[in-house]
DNA sequence: CCGACTACTCTGTGTTGCCAACTACCAGTA
DNA sequence: TACTGGTAGTTGGCAACACAGAGTAGTCGG
């Protein structure tokens, strides 16, 4: 169950942080803590970091330093409008495969090709 | 696009393989061909291939050596009590993760926490 | 014989998430 | 002072997976 989840996090997980940060700018250590809340609670720290620097090279999003009341500065990103674009191309890949797989689901029950 | 689909299909692809030869078994070549049509236009021979020995290594499937009037031999893959304990897996693992992404693109056009 | 289709195999590559250890900053407490 | 714990980010190594592309085999028609 947890490796399975692993795997199927591969390229979905991107479009879920491109998507929290469209709802409004974050940060790494936010980020995770929300996802981990919400029920990704195996997520790691460090593959969410590595997200963030990813998609920020990929110019997919804008950086800030914000100073912290506790501990060292946070990063805050914000979704530019290229990661816009982004997340727009993740919802129709994810549109077309949950589609798909949706219509595999209700075959199994039904018996046909 | 093409790249958003291929790392979508790491962990998702093995799920929907396994489904295909739940509802009857199936070689690589039917399987591949059959993927195609259905949308996975650029879904590579060589991947169902090494996937279905993969699944087969891990206990999922039972294989049967078929002559074919054209061409090699298929290896005709039906799914096993194991591979059905694993695809009921791989649904529990789906749709906890559809939900969660439902739910994002849902609150993505109401805008809210 | 040769090209085309069927059917499977194999080696290498890039991307990705996980693991684990580390740095750094601050607050509270003994 | 020294120690603990929470906040915040970085880094290097690893395993799994899909893809690229080449190769092997078998059959059939021209």
């Amino acid at each position: 169950m947890a490796n399975q989840m692993t795997e199927m996090l591969k390229g979905t997980l991107e479009g879920i942080v491109l998507q929290v940060l469209a709802t409004r700018p974050a940060y790494g250590y936010e980020i995770t803590a929300r996802l981990r809340e919400q029920g990704f609670s195996d997520l790691v720290e460090g593959t969410v970091y590595a997200l963030l620097i990813r998609i920020e090279q990929r110019g997919f999003v804008d950086v800030q330093k914000v100073p912290s009341e506790k501990g060292p500065p946070r990063k805050v990103y914000s979704l530019n409008t290229k990661g816009r674009e982004q997340l727009g191309e993740f919802w129709r890949a994810w549109s077309f495969l949950s589609e798909k797989i949706g219509k595999l689901q209700i075959e199994q029950s039904e018996g046909e090709n």
